[in-house]
DNA sequence: TGTCCTTTTGGCAGCGCTGCCAAATGAATT
DNA sequence: AATTCATTTGGCAGCGCTGCCAAAAGGACA
């Protein structure tokens, strides 16, 4: 009554074995091809995996050999492009070794995030990755329960639960606070979003706002909306912002889809960029770099670190703190 | 020495019954609040699970029931908006129903998709969702063989194996080529990606140069470049079919990230849109919505398609095909 | 207090596979 | 032909949980 007909009789490995006249264990041998077998044992296993059409059960498989090879993965959201470039990254180290990615979104939220590292353990993964290094304490109690080898990526500054790979999140803010002060630029403002839910972004801004103290400065203005980040709230944010403080020379957005929207208003009102206005975004987002002025911004190798991740987890390596870096791209807006 | 190091033991659920003093089909029952207990036990038999820190072993848990609470996705890019946002839906429709996504990207490979099919099958899931209705014939097979409900997404022009959720592909071509005609505009061209990979772009050009044989044109000239889609290859694409046919109207673009590096290109050269040229896109992205122009485009519900067909084969609906439809985005560049 | 029915509980056989061990087979050597 | 050693093979006990069934415990009522 649920749809799900069990029509076609599942064939088990022991149909397999009698098929094919030998043992069970002769089979798993030539399936996962491991201990010794003869070359005419594997050839009569195999006509009759095919003649069958036999899937293996890895639920049963895992369940015996203790162990799985299912790699949890939880990211805030899909729709930010940074997710599924770590996403990529860990998909294509997985990809081969046979592994497969459980993933989940925590849409920000710590506690949905818990949930989901206490589903996916149940699941008995090899490693489950995480963004960032800020999670629950019940989250950090699940995962250093040692079943699994833990990844915080894209973050590296504060301690970690075995392997961290990332960069200085607070240091890209100050790379960025000096790039804009050394070109001149004195009276800047910040547009950003939520950054309760997003405290990588919260991070980039106090570097950010610590640079500019070290020289003597404070930000002239903020608009921050409580909303995730997106060009519209860019754009409606930097119109806010240029309302209240007409005579801001630049302006640090929060990440570059932020950024675009705020150069596509000033695109259309006519703000000249960057004589009257510079720009700095944060992400070396694809659509950033190819505005008819490219935006002043922040690359971070995120495919590498998706990559890097899932390379170290499931290598065994040992725990281990990676700064991948980053990088300044000037741009043109700045 | 490969890292799993066990060193926390593994709390079992025999472990729990026996520090609560019940049987384990009791705390199995309470632990899945499923079959009746008393207040008392349930009290006794939590705290026992708190105490002890047990995390349930699905593995187990799916090899004893028959059924897992898994559902395999294959989808052909992480980095297109577009999947990010059927996933988005789908995991949404899964949220709370207890059922984990594991997700792999085929990279619009049939051969890949096929593999990922197989290795997912091999995990018993519930459902498998999929991009498109293009498959190698062995993934068919297999996905016919009865274990799991199957939703096909995005596309609905052709048979498909159970369910089908999505919109008139060709459709959306007709339509884009039809707002065009109505404009008036006549010396049509195309610039578009890898069409082999990506059998529903295919689809779309195929439709809309049916609309224009219709009205007794064709398409003036075309630019497609043998590479994924992005807004470099769209702007550096629409540079070369203007090269060769300076006196085009109007250009169809194969998706929005594409039409996006065509109106960049005319916004650094000048090129008066839509009276010199017009723009018209595909997919309804967002950055497309909020150019200083929003550009015309086709707006296709996709997260809508990943929760529906989530929902409908996870709710065990019969076999059938769902069209959500399309709307068509006026914009400003056509 | 005894009877009958409902609710609650525990025991235990699998689910399909892997890992271990012992047995069988074959090849090489005396 | 007998012996030794390496290779190949099968049997079977779990892995941790659920589902079934029978047994125990309560409750209602006579």
């Amino acid at each position: 009554m649920d749809g799900r007909g069990k029509t076609a009789a599942t064939v088990t490995l022991a149909e397999v074995a009698a098929a094919a006249g030998v043992g069970e264990s002769t089979v798993s041998r030539v399936l996962r091809n491991h201990g010794s077998f003869s070359a005419k044992t594997r050839d009569r296993v195999m006509e009759a995996v095919n003649r069958l059409g036999y899937v293996p059960n890895m639920i049963a498989g895992t369940l015996a050999s203790a162990g799985s090879r299912l790699v949890g993965i939880v990211v805030p959201s899909f729709s930010n492009i940074v997710f599924a470039d770590v996403l990529r990254g860990a998909s294509q180290a997985m990809e081969g070794s046979g592994h497969q990615a459980v993933i989940g979104v925590s849409d920000y939220d710590p506690a949905r995030e818990e949930e989901l590292i206490a589903s996916m353990l149940s699941w008995r993964p090899a490693a489950i990755l995480l963004a960032g290094l800020e999670h629950t304490e019940r989250a950090r109690a699940m995962l250093t329960g040692g079943g699994a080898r833990v990844a915080e990526m894209l973050d590296i500054d504060g301690p970690g639960l075995d392997l961290v790979v990332g960069f200085a999140t607070a240091e890209t803010g100050r790379a960025s606070a000096r790039h804009l002060l050394a070109r001149g630029y004195r009276r800047i403002g910040y547009v950003g979003h939520d950054l309760t839910r997003d405290t990588r972004a919260a991070k980039r801004l106090a570097g950010f706002e610590a640079a500019l103290a070290d020289a003597g400065l404070a930000l002239t203005d903020r608009d921050i909306a409580p909303v995730p980040s997106s060009v519209e709230v860019g754009r409606d944010g930097l119109d806010r912002l240029l309302a209240r403080a007409p005579d801001l020379d630049a302006v640090y957005f929060s990440n570059d889809d932020m950024a675009v929207g705020g150069y596509f208003l000033c695109l259309s009102r006519g703000i000249a960029i960057p004589d009257r206005l510079a720009l700095f975004g944060y992400n070396g987002l694809d659509v950033a770099r190819l505005t008819p002025q490219p935006i002043a911004t922040i690359r971070t190798p995120r495919v590498r670190i998706g990559e890097l991740a899932a390379q170290l987890a499931l290598s065994g390596a040992p725990a281990q703190t990676v700064d991948v870096g980053f990088e300044v791209i000037e741009g043109a807006t700045a």
